[in-house]
DNA sequence: GGTTCTAGAACC
DNA sequence: GGTTCTAGAACC
């Protein structure tokens, strides 16, 4: 398996919500959504995300979701299992840092 | 009774959530929270009341919050028993011009 | 007593 | 299948 294929499964909606999803994540375009450094952890920045997915701006993309709340791509992320994680952000390169001394 | 009195009750103590939205409404330099035109309805503009009130820009206020999630002030307003209610604005100005025809 | 994260339920 | 509003539960 090619972990680097980024193209979906057979059978995958492309226009249900974990489709969209993971076109959003993959799109380096998207500053405000985007795979943490191992690509295990989706890191979302919720202004940004506010900004340049959910606004009613944003809603060109055919990718756009119905709402504009947070909350409710929040449910979204928890009806289909996903989970927020304590921010693993700069951790990694503080224990490194003081390795490093 | 005068209703006009806004000063709060005996025993209401004014660091808690009640007191804090009570001086918060009734205070009409708060932009983002104010009283409908029956003053039975609080009305508040999301992103006027994160930008004045949640920021942490916002935070000199002795009425500040602790969050900074709007979705945090609204499960506070739901453990206190406020329900959303359907945007009564307009629709008695629309009435009212339909008759006036 | 307040905040956060997730889920239930009703509705669209 | 998605969205909205509210509540449960754990934690601080």
């Amino acid at each position: 398996m090619d972990f680097r294929d980024r193209s979906l499964p057979d059978g995958i909606n492309p226009m249900n919500f974990p489709a969209k999803l993971w076109r959003l994540v993959n799109n380096p375009l998207n500053e405000g959504i985007s795979w943490d450094i191992h690509g295990e952890v989706i890191l979302i920045d919720q202004h940004l995300f506010e900004k340049q997915i959910l606004s009613p701006r944003a809603n060109t993309s055919p990718d756009a979701f119905k709402t504009t709340n947070f909350s409710s791509f929040v449910r979204q992320l928890n009806l289909y299992g996903f989970k927020k994680v304590d921010q693993p952000i700069k951790q990694l390169d503080t224990l490194q840092d003081i390795i490093n001394l």
